[in-house]
DNA sequence: TTCTTATATGCACCATATCGCATATTATAG
DNA sequence: CTATAATATGCGATATGGTGCATATAAGAA
């Protein structure tokens, strides 16, 4: 049946055409995270969010580097504008998803603190 | 398994995510037209037209109207701002394609003429 | 009525994508 | 070294989605 390969446009909306991957997108429009703060924001077991954003590497919505165990994922720094922008605005109706304000709202509670680290010896 | 149903966003997000589905909309941006131009301007099977186009409307996307024999779709009237405007800037991205271009080229030349009229009956 | 044009859809086939579980990999800590 | 934390991935089961073909439906023309 030989079917198209999906074009540059396609995949990228197939990559973010998903509930769970919108819901890690949003986060990282709030700011750069590594794989286990997203696990425990979202509360999703930590083998999807990890295939989750491999799907959107792959399709150049994110990108990921190294340090030491953890791998921090982030919006692409090399989108083009367009893309920039549509994720922007997608982003702010997402905001009206009383499941995304939840999210954003635990992730702002965990505030930068690091995966082992407490609360307090953050301090 | 019992996958978990997508939501609003994730829905119009996978019915924007494949390339001939990409096609119709950037048409629709131009334009209300109804199948048989898209058909036409896309030189692709009416069923698929047709077909996709019902993803889309079930999606929110676009809606339709019947005048006779004719179906015509358009973008959504009733959509939000937000993505009207992100519909908008996609628009943008997508012209950045040697086929998108093409497609409107040729939607232009059959400009406005109805289906069954040649170019000399409108006249 | 019959013929033609415009549109939608039932069905089977196949490709792709997600899930859940278990496990592999790698890095740091003790 | 062992233990643990963080991350990625192979596999099997199943769900979803696009395609191609044929056909159904409906309106208008002759």
């Amino acid at each position: 049946m030989v079917h198209i390969r999906k074009d540059g446009a396609a995949a990228r909306l197939s990559a973010m055409a998903d509930p769970l991957r919108l819901r890690i997108l949003r986060l990282l429009l709030e700011r750069e995270l590594c794989v286990c703060e997203i696990v425990r924001t979202l509360e999703q077991p930590q083998y999807k969010i990890s295939r989750h954003l491999t799907v959107m590497k792959r399709a150049g919505l994110v990108n990921d580097w190294r340090e030491g165990t953890w791998a921090h994922y982030e919006i692409n720094s090399s989108l083009s504008d367009h893309w920039r922008r549509a994720l922007a605005v997608l982003g702010r109706a997402w905001e009206e998803s009383p499941l995304v304000q939840k999210d954003l709202r635990r992730l702002r509670g965990a505030a930068g603190r690091k995966p082992g680290e407490s609360a307090r010896s953050r301090a």
